[in-house]
DNA sequence: TGCGGCTATTG
DNA sequence: CACAATAGCCGCAG
C-alpha cells in the first residue's frame, strides 16, 4: 500500500471499520485506522461523511479520503448520493429499479430477500445492507468497504476530467472530512457571553411559561400603545400588521422591512414595529431555547454540515451557523490560551468570473485591491453604479435602471458578459451546466412542456447564471479550506466555522503567528492549483481576534495574494 | 398535520 | 432587490 493509494473504509456505529485493500479485508479499531491513516496515508473510499463521522467521535482524524457521496454530487448533480442511488449511477442502472425497503418489510423479510448478498441480480444494493444491515458482520462491513472503493474507482475513471477536476474531486472529498469535524467539534461560544447579550435585547431567561408569555405580552404593547385608538393586532400576523399600518394611515403592499423604512421616521409605529421585528427574530430564533438545543456545555454550538448543497455546490450549515445576526458573534470566544485567525476572500465572485471565463479586461481589473475601481473607469461611471452593474450581470438583474452600465458593462468586459449570458440561455432551454469544478447542475428537470410561464423561465436562466459564479466560488473556497485543514493540523489549529468567503480558525495562542501565515499560505497555493496560469488575482483580509466579532472592526492584515504569472515555483 | 406564503438573517 | 441558504410563525387544506 502507497502513499495515496485508494483502501476501501466504512466505519459502523460502534466505531468498528471494515478495511479492504481490496483483494484481503480486515475489520479493526478507531486507532487502528488512525495509526495507518498516519504511516501509510491512503486515500480513504468512504461512502459518505458517516464514516469520518464515527471516527472523529472517537478522536480519529483522516487525512484524506475519496468521499463516493461527495463525488456523485459534483459529477451527477442533485442532493441525493445514499449508496443504492449513487451505485445505480456509477452502474448505469435504471434509477427506477433501485430497491427499497418498504414498510412490510420492516416486520419481516421481503420475499427477495438476498441474504448476505450485498448486490442482487439486478446489479443493485441490497436494501438492507444499504439501510445499516452492512454493519451486521465483520465480513458485510469488508464487504461494504469494498463496493465504496469499487464505486470510487469507477467514478474515478470517468473521463473528461482536467487537472482542477481532479483537484475538485479531491476537495469536495476532503470537504466531508471537515464537515464532520466542524459537526464534532463546534463553534467556540461564551455561553455567558451570549446569557448577556440576549438579555439585553430580549429581557432576562423567563422562569415559567406564564413569564415568557408576560414578557412577550410586554414586548407587544411597546408597538400596539402607537397604534390608533381602539386598534389592535396580532404582530406575528403580516395581514393584520398591513390592517394596522393601514388604519394608522399607510397603505403598502407588504410589510417586509426594506419597504417600512421610508415611514420609520414619520411613524412612531413604523419605528416601534421594526424594533420588535429585530427583537422578536432573535427570541424566536436565537433566543434562549436556542442556546439550550445546540450550545453544548462545553461551550460549542454545534449544528449538521453538509459539504454541498442541492444547487451550485456551497456548503450549509443548521443551528443557525450560517445566518445569526451579526450582533450575536460577540458571544464567538476562543477558549482560554487560544485566538481566531479570522479570513475571507475579498470580490471573490467578480474575481472568479474573471478566472472563469478568461476575459482578459476583467483578469487585469483584478490586479486592484478594490477591482470595482478599475471597473468603474473602464465603464465611466462612479463606484457604487459599477459595483451594481457588475452583480447585476452575475444575477441576472432585470429590473431597474442599470441599462447604461450594462451596456457598458458588455463592450467592456465581452468574454465575461459572454460567459454568463451563454449559461442563462442554456438554463433557459433546460440544458444543464456544469461548473468550472466540473459541478453538474442540473437544469433539465420540469421543462418542455411547452406552456411554461416566461417569467419561471428567465428564473430559471437567472439560476443557471448564478450557478457558474456561485458554483466556482465555493469550489475555490472548499480547496482552500481543505488545503487550510491540512496544513494547519501541524499547528493544533482547526477550522471552526465556514462562512462561503469566510474561515474561522481555533488556534492556541502561540501559533497565532504561523497560523495567520498559513492560511494566506494555503490560499496562494489554492489559486495556482484552481487557476494554474492565470493572471486573477484573490485577496484575504486575514487577523487575529479573540472575538469573531472584533475582525472587521479593527481592520486586519490586509493580506495580498494569488497574482500567478506562469507556474512560479511549480 | 403538512405545506405554501411571509418574514428575517447570513454570504 | 436580483442569486443562494436555514428557520420560525401564520393561515389554510385535509
Amino acid at each position: 500500500m502507497a502513499r495515496g493509494d485508494l483502501v476501501a473504509l466504512a466505519v459502523a456505529p460502534d466505531g468498528k471499520a471494515g478495511v479492504s485493500v481490496p483483494e484481503t479485508g480486515w475489520v479493526v479499531s478507531a486507532e487502528e485506522i488512525a495509526a495507518a491513516d498516519a504511516e501509510l496515508r491512503p486515500r480513504w473510499a468512504t461512502w459518505s461523511q458517516e464514516s469520518a463521522a464515527r471516527l472523529a467521535a472517537r478522536g480519529v482524524r483522516l487525512a484524506t479520503c475519496w468521499d463516493v457521496a461527495a463525488v456523485h454530487r459534483l459529477q451527477s448533480g442533485g442532493f441525493r448520493a445514499d449508496p443504492g442511488w449513487a451505485w445505480a449511477h456509477v452502474k448505469g442502472l435504471p434509477l427506477d429499479g433501485i430497491p427499497t425497503r418498504g414498510p412490510g418489510e420492516l416486520f419481516g423479510p421481503a420475499d427477495d430477500d438476498l441474504g448476505d448478498e450485498a448486490v442482487g441480480p439486478a446489479g443493485y444494493l441490497n436494501a438492507e445492507w444499504a439501510d445499516g444491515g452492512w454493519a451486521d458482520s465483520p465480513a458485510r462491513m469488508v464487504r461494504w468497504a469494498q463496493l465504496a472503493l469499487e464505486a470510487a474507482r469507477i467514478q474515478h475513471s470517468k473521463p473528461g476530467r482536467d487537472a482542477v477536476g481532479e483537484a475538485t474531486v479531491r476537495s469536495e472529498s476532503g470537504i466531508e472530512l471537515l464537515c464532520a469535524e466542524l459537526a464534532h467539534d463546534g463553534l467556540p461560544v461564551s455561553r455567558a457571553a451570549a446569557e448577556g447579550l440576549l438579555a439585553d435585547i430580549i429581557g432576562p431567561r423567563p422562569r415559567t411559561a406564564a413569564e415568557a408569555a408576560h414578557a412577550r405580552a410586554v414586548r407587544d404593547e411597546r408597538v400596539l400603545r402607537h397604534a390608533p385608538a381602539g386598534i389592535t393586532a396580532d404582530l406575528r400576523s403580516p395581514l393584520q400588521v398591513k390592517s394596522l399600518l393601514k388604519a394608522a394611515g399607510m397603505d403598502v403592499p407588504d410589510t417586509r422591512a426594506w419597504r417600512l423604512e421610508q415611514f420609520r421616521d414619520a411613524s412612531p409605529l413604523v419605528a416601534a414595529l421594526l424594533e420588535w421585528r429585530k427583537a422578536e427574530r432573535i427570541a424566536t430564533t436565537y433566543g434562549y431555547g436556542w442556546l439550550d438545543t445546540f450550545l453544548g456545555p462545553d461551550g460549542r454550538l454545534r449544528g449538521e454540515w453538509t459539504g454541498s448543497d442541492g444547487a451550485a455546490g456551497r456548503m450549509t450549515a443548521s443551528a443557525g451557523l450560517h445566518n445569526m445576526p451579526a450582533v450575536l458573534r460577540r458571544a464567538v470566544l476562543a477558549e482560554d490560551g487560544h485566538v481566531f485567525v479570522r479570513a475571507d476572500l475579498g470580490q471573490i465572485e467578480p474575481r472568479v468570473l474573471a478566472a472563469v471565463s478568461g476575459d482578459r479586461a476583467l483578469v487585469a481589473a483584478t490586479a486592484a485591491d478594490d477591482l470595482y475601481r478599475p471597473v468603474a473607469e473602464q465603464l465611466s461611471v462612479d463606484r457604487p453604479t459599477a459595483k451594481v452593474a457588475m452583480i447585476a450581470a452575475m444575477y441576472g438583474q432585470t429590473t431597474g435602471h442599470g441599462g447604461q452600465a450594462a451596456r457598458r458593462m458588455k463592450a467592456a468586459y465581452p468574454v465575461a458578459m459572454g460567459y454568463l449570458d451563454d449559461a442563462d440561455r442554456r438554463a433557459q432551454a433546460g440544458r444543464d451546466l456544469r461548473t468550472y469544478g466540473g459541478r453538474l447542475v442540473r437544469m433539465s428537470g420540469g421543462t418542455g412542456t411547452g406552456t411554461e410561464p416566461a417569467a419561471r423561465v428567465a428564473g430559471r436562466g437567472r439560476y443557471g447564471r448564478n450557478a457558474m459564479i456561485q458554483g466556482a466560488a465555493a469550489e475555490l473556497f472548499k480547496m482552500w479550506a481543505v488545503t487550510v485543514r491540512a496544513r494547519g493540523a501541524a499547528l493544533d489549529a482547526r477550522i471552526v466555522l465556514c462562512l462561503h468567503d469566510e474561515l474561522l480558525v481555533h488556534v492556541p495562542e502561540r501559533a497565532a503567528g504561523d497560523a495567520e501565515k498559513l492560511v494566506g499560505d494555503c490560499l496562494a497555493e489554492t489559486v495556482r492549483r484552481w487557476a494554474p496560469g492565470s493572471r486573477v488575482r484573490f485577496l484575504a483580509d486575514i487577523a487575529i481576534v479573540r472575538c469573531w466579532a472584533d475582525a472587521k472592526a479593527t481592520g486586519g492584515t490586509d493580506t495580498v495574494t494569488g497574482s500567478i504569472g506562469g507556474q512560479e515555483g511549480a
